[in-house]
DNA sequence: TCTATCAATGAATATTTTTCATCAAGGATG
DNA sequence: CATCCTTGATGAAAAATATTCATTGATAGA
């Protein structure tokens, strides 16, 4: 009745990876007659090509594309819950797989992380950054069991839950003329260089509460990867960025870098905490929501 | 390595649905002692029970519920994926999963699947309604592979695209007062039965768009199944209903209903339909969404 | 208390997987 | 262009694994 197994599943991936199937052999600790055998049955048995054989390589067929992207969909999840249950076995909670989509999230996330692990020793956690299907989809596929977004969604079957107030602040270097400023508007822009996360303008605040509605565009956009260059980009006077405040505060003391309020009102922002539906009550992810809600 | 076969995932599930491993066993067309060998080894490499033995019958431990779990998942998909496959044997291109979010969309949709059916004589169509995670969880959770809703999520790894613009309209019966106004205005219905399809007020625009902005509720709000039920009973005076336009002058001909502008600008809806990204690619799912946008 | 039913178990058996040995063919190399 | 190395395919043998059979012990219900 059922035909398709883990170990086909297996062997499509790693020859995709590895590009060939003595090389795939190795890594399964088999020989490649196994696997040649293996996937001649399950062509056999399905009555379709996985691969053309082009010389002696193997080129994926569009079913074997097909069979490819689900095995790497289903066989990272088989795995982790193979581990899961061996965690169980072992008396351990389970890991908790945390995503992030908002770049300045991850530092307020090291202050939550520390706690957690002392008070769930037995419970792994895992931060993962990059989503090929955004952070939703990795909630939804499984590869994550918590993810930290500004951009909740109140449907579905997901729980999403604000865990963090903070404000977003333009911030400028020591000689800057804004430096003693209350507020900034948005014209006061146009003449500078934007330092911001390498994500797209429409996920970033600053562009879509603040310059956009005035139709205002700065004079250059540089996207940097992390953090702490951008600050010292800031301090040296090479532009100006936008992060919560709180970080910004953080720096302050090291850097000279000066927080201003973006707008008469200010920017204001929350971080929540997105879980699937399914796993709401299990105790130690209640647990790490419960923590950084507190905080 | 791996320990965890789909034979595992087939064994926990049937043993869940039918309360015995003889019954399971029979359904597996195997016999009781090989599950239990089967599952006996499992427990072993895990190093965890996955059933506690009560006298004569099996209960799941919490690591048995996690594996069921996963099995209902993973199980459904393995068995998609290989059913996809045979029918790439059979030349045939696939099947075309349709999830529907909303209640009206569904007399819609139909009209789409005729003709689709036939310029795709070997996809075949299948339509679900109920979901448990929400529709954006089938999508995500590959149990759809397309979702047609009026709410679209325009992020994460999925696409929506507008293909049908409607008005949502009042509906009222032969004898009722409002029948030949112009439009209607939210005080007018506090003395009505508003009758709805069965789902939270939040996700009826009628409450949202209409009632709510005003702070009225009708004077009782009665939940009915289905379309042909609720306009029997709005032309038999029993209530007044929303739906989509087209829908009500569909029906106006047999039933005498009549449909009425709600608020002085009417309420425009707009129906969707998402795919995951990594499918966009697909011709026969493509094929669809264009049918769709033309119509 | 007796009986029917269920799960567990060990040994025997059947099946499947894997290996081994070998071949044929394709690139690479000089 | 011949040679050499590598790749995948294949059939038969061997090994490993899954399944059955036969039986036991336990238990819920009559």
């Amino acid at each position: 009745m059922a035909i398709l197994e883990r170990m086909h599943l297996a062997i499509i991936r790693e020859v995709d990876q590895h590009g060939s199937l003595t090389a795939a052999a190795q890594r399964l600790h088999l020989t490649q007659s196994a696997l040649s055998h293996t996937m001649r049955k399950l062509e056999d048995q399905l009555g379709v090509a996985i691969w053309r054989r082009e010389g002696r390589s193997l080129h994926p067929t569009q079913a074997g594309e097909y069979l490819l992207a689900v095995a790497n969909r289903l066989v990272p999840q088989l795995s982790h819950a193979e581990e899961r249950l061996k965690q169980f076995a072992r008396g351990e909670c389970g890991a908790l797989r945390i995503g992030m989509e908002c770049h300045p999230c991850y530092q307020w996330l090291l202050k939550i992380v520390s706690p957690y692990l002392a008070a769930w020793p037995n419970v792994d956690v895992d931060v993962k950054q990059k989503f090929q299907f955004g952070g939703l989809g990795a909630l939804f596929g499984y590869d994550i069991d918590i993810l930290v977004t500004p951009d909740p969604l109140y449907r579905s079957g997901l729980l999403f839950e604000p865990v963090f107030d903070y404000e977003q602040v333009l911030v400028v270097g020591p000689e800057h003329p804004l430096r003693d400023a209350v507020y900034v508007q948005p014209e006061q822009l146009l003449d500078e260089v934007l330092i911001t996360y390498p994500v797209a303008i429409d996920r970033l605040d600053i562009y879509t509460q603040f310059l956009m509605p005035a139709g205002i565009s700065p004079r250059r956009h540089k996207p940097i990867e992390t953090t702490d260059i951008m600050l010292q980009m800031v301090a040296s006077g090479r532009g100006v960025a936008a992060l919560p405040r709180w970080l910004v505060e953080e720096y302050a003391a090291k850097l000279n870098v000066r927080a201003i309020r973006l707008g008469q009102a200010g920017i204001a922002k929350q971080i929540f905490l997105g879980v699937r539906e399914a796993d709401a009550d299990i105790d130690y992810l209640r647990a790490f929501v419960e923590l950084a809600r507190v905080r």
